[in-house]
DNA sequence: TGATGAGTATATTCAGACGTATACTTAATG
DNA sequence: CATTAAGTATACGTCTGAATATACTCATCA
């Protein structure tokens, strides 16, 4: 059972395979991010992240589109795993956002600030998105005007929560309970804004 | 002074020069919205929705990137006009930002859809978005429990009218009036997010 | 110790798309 | 009418980058 028996390993040349290819996603996220989604990242790039030659990609991927969806669905797995710890979708859904996004920020704007405006991958993303209007959708019914505001509430809720989360990295992350709680509150404002009338 | 008597003209094939520019442009914001912004599409999609051979393209301008450029420059000042036509940039602009939105959807989703998150054209968008964020900085300074969360409802806010506006034209562009005054309420959800305290 | 398989190195093929060159057509205008 | 300039048609050069092929190295482990 003590097939390593150098006490301080250097970094161990050979993986096996499944521990390669999470280092390979690991670094493909920070190099897809990076450059910006998928058509401005090349594999040379992927591979030199990787620490690896661009052969090996094509031992553990078909093809650079099946390593692209590689990471977008570990991601979206990831982050839908973080939104529903407490359960269900629900208010409790943006802490854990938030969290996971403070983990691996690099996925999280994969996903909302690339992934989301390619054609050919949207769908590996509005699982999530989609999930998350659906939970919004009920309660926007109960309060708003019509359905046509309903759903536009709930759409919006679901990119305000997204870009709140995104503006919160990009100031700097301070004070992540508060945090929580201003994402609520701007999302509150979205209920406000579609309710029937404002004597 | 008339050198051209026929009626009803089906459609003259020789333009004079300014407006056969004109015309690739709006074609060319048409094909760039559709396939989804600089990379993917190509100088044939632009070429057919024009009307024209590819080759007239490299008359009127130096390169693809040069065509872009052209098409995001005109599109960013015509949104600039419509949001500062009542002068400085404030809460009337939402009402001329959405009519604007309105009439050309194609040029609005590609700057805030697309050309934004490209890195060798952000900077052609960036100026629209950062006066809006300039604007509202004072105001949510004054309201704001600090500095730090200032800046991000500032960001925040001038996202939510982007997609605020994105959102309406998705959801069939319902009530323009009414729309307006629910875009500003969901900009003063925001405000709400950044008070010091709620007893 | 010898088979296995992870990884390297290098060369090559192939396709898409930007950009250029060239010869031809035809409307507009003085 | 003759010149000019807008537009067509087609072919070509070139570069980037994905994907394949092949031969080699060397840990690991039964």
């Amino acid at each position: 059972m003590s097939s390593n028996p150098e006490g301080t390993e250097a970094r161990p040349r050979r993986l096996r395979r499944q521990e390669r290819r999470e280092q390979i996603l690991d670094a493909a996220t920070r190099a897809f991010a990076k450059a910006g989604g998928f058509t401005p990242t090349n594999l040379d790039d992927v591979a030199a992240e990787s620490g690896v030659t661009r052969m090996i990609l094509y031992r553990h991927f078909d093809s650079k589109t099946d390593l692209y969806r590689a990471v977008l669905d570990r991601a979206a797995l990831r982050l839908h795993a973080a939104a529903t710890s407490g359960g269900e979708l629900g208010d409790h859904s943006v802490a854990g956002m938030l969290r996971w996004a403070s983990d691996d920020p690099d996925a999280f704007r994969l996903l909302f600030h690339h992934a989301a405006r390619e054609a050919d991958f949207r769908d590996d993303v509005d699982g999530v998105r989609e999930a998350m209007v659906a939970a919004l959708l009920p309660h926007m019914e109960k309060v708003a005007v019509s359905e046509q505001w309903a759903a536009w509430a709930a759409n919006l809720a679901t990119t305000t929560v997204i870009e709140a989360i995104m503006a919160w990295l990009d100031a700097g992350r301070p004070d992540e309970d508060e945090a929580v709680d201003r994402v609520l509150r701007a999302v509150d404002g979205i209920y406000q804004a579609v309710v029937p009338a404002t004597p």
